[in-house]
DNA sequence: CGAGCCCTTGACACTGTTCAAGGGCGGTGG
DNA sequence: CCACCGCCCTTGAACAGTGTCAAGGGCTCG
């Protein structure tokens, strides 16, 4: 099943069979991608949502130097470009980090879910709002933390929602970013992440070497980064569906 | 009518008259709270949605030593947190700026419009998306502008959305913020805040005094801010309805 | 008249940037 | 097979931008 992970684990988010049924049909064909690519460029019109099965994409804007803002990442599992759904175009770019897979829904076959399916489409909505609750969580992080702070709160933010889908190893998980990604994820340069990262290696919170972040001591990794989860909306147990 | 204003002068966003009835009569009486007031607290549930017609109000969000950081500003028109509808929790406090006037929408009545007016529902969807880029524009301004650069990124995004409803007199706006509240939405001190403004009355580029702004050189200061304005689906031109 | 809030200004400290150099690693072509 | 190149990470030193602390002035409200 394509969808098998979407919403995963997500209180306030219950899809039927009949309704995960409905979407996986919507979707087309599974497709890869290779790493660095863009797959929808700002401004122009798409007629399409991109839905994430494997690997991890960004969506990101960049300021007039050509320095890259992450604005999001995103995990299996997740409808990377729903937004474009009801705003028709994208007010950034959204490319892969890794190689992915992905598969793309039309928008009409949305369209034809708002009207005949409601309840699935609150649903979709409802993921569209976990974005934007993750869009307010960054903004407080750039506004409100210093620099290891930026980092350890993204980290915590990415092992949640990895091990809510499934992709979480205990504490540790794949993570293919460079130091670079990781900078314009937290406002930082390349240069401060490599001295962030070998810190919090130095004081035993987290290790990421190799696209493989390995969290050490999470109360003070969250500590640190000021992180509550309860915007992600991960439910009280996990449950293997 | 009260929601004369709502998505008023916005691409992709027509309402029938027929829709904007039914939304109007969803809406409960218009009540007045005054400034600095606590409309919804963050974690708590709610059953209705907050719509402003007069007045300012800001969804913030406090770190651990209680410096705050705003992550949404709402003008009149807008919807101020439909996102609850389907969260159903809100993941931040949201509060009064100045004296304002609200009217609320229970949740049922939405639930009831999505299952019987879907091209509505899906106007609703699309305001809440319009925060959601909203969000991006101000993680681009965190992660990549000078304290300068975020001050006239604010300042050019306010001028657009109150020009969109009628609020602009020219490039002049009333906007009740102390130097306190522009540095919780743009992650500076007030101290700061109170520099860069001097500089940019010195220059020319905009002068914030007493609760309005006025913009002397528009170009300049986006130039600055390096603001484009296609996020906000501004109609290309503006109409009064 | 005093209290409290808001704004301004100065001196200083600190966090993060910039610039620069070097090492490790993998891929590619001679 | 080896040399080379490009990318990624690391480290150092100097520097810039912003925060912190502190003091003072203007205004409104009680």
């Amino acid at each position: 099943l394509k969808t098998a992970q979407f919403l995963r684990n997500r209180r306030g988010a219950q899809l039927s069979p009949a309704e995960r049924d409905l979407l996986e049909r919507a979707l087309g064909p599974a497709v890869i991608v290779p790493a660095r690519q863009i797959v929808v460029e700002k401004g122009l019109p798409v007629g399409f949502s991109t839905f994430l099965m494997a690997g991890f994409m960004a969506r990101y804007m960049d300021d007039r130097a050509g320095h890259r803002q992450l604005v999001a990442l995103h995990v299996p599992g997740e409808f990377v470009d729903l937004h474009a759904f009801p705003l028709q175009v994208l007010d950034h770019d959204l490319g892969t980090l890794s190689d992915v897979t992905i598969a793309t829904v039309g928008h009409d076959r949305l369209t034809a879910i708002t009207e005949q399916a409601p309840h699935l489409a609150r649903m979709l909505w409802f993921s569209t709002l976990l974005d934007a609750a993750m869009h307010r969580e960054w903004i407080f992080r750039l506004g409100r933390l210093s620099g290891a702070g930026r980092v350890a709160h993204f980290l915590c933010e990415t092992w949640y929602r990895l091990d809510a889908v499934g992709l979480a190893d205990g504490h540790a998980f794949r993570l293919p970013l460079t130091q670079s990604d990781l900078g314009e994820a937290c406002g930082l340069t390349n240069v401060h992440v490599s001295r962030v990262l070998s810190r919090l290696r130095r004081q035993g919170l987290v290790d990421a070497t190799d696209g493989v972040v390995r969290i050490g001591d999470f109360p003070a990794l969250a500590r640190l980064g000021e992180f509550e989860p309860d915007y992600l909306f991960i439910a009280d147990r996990l449950v293997v569906p």
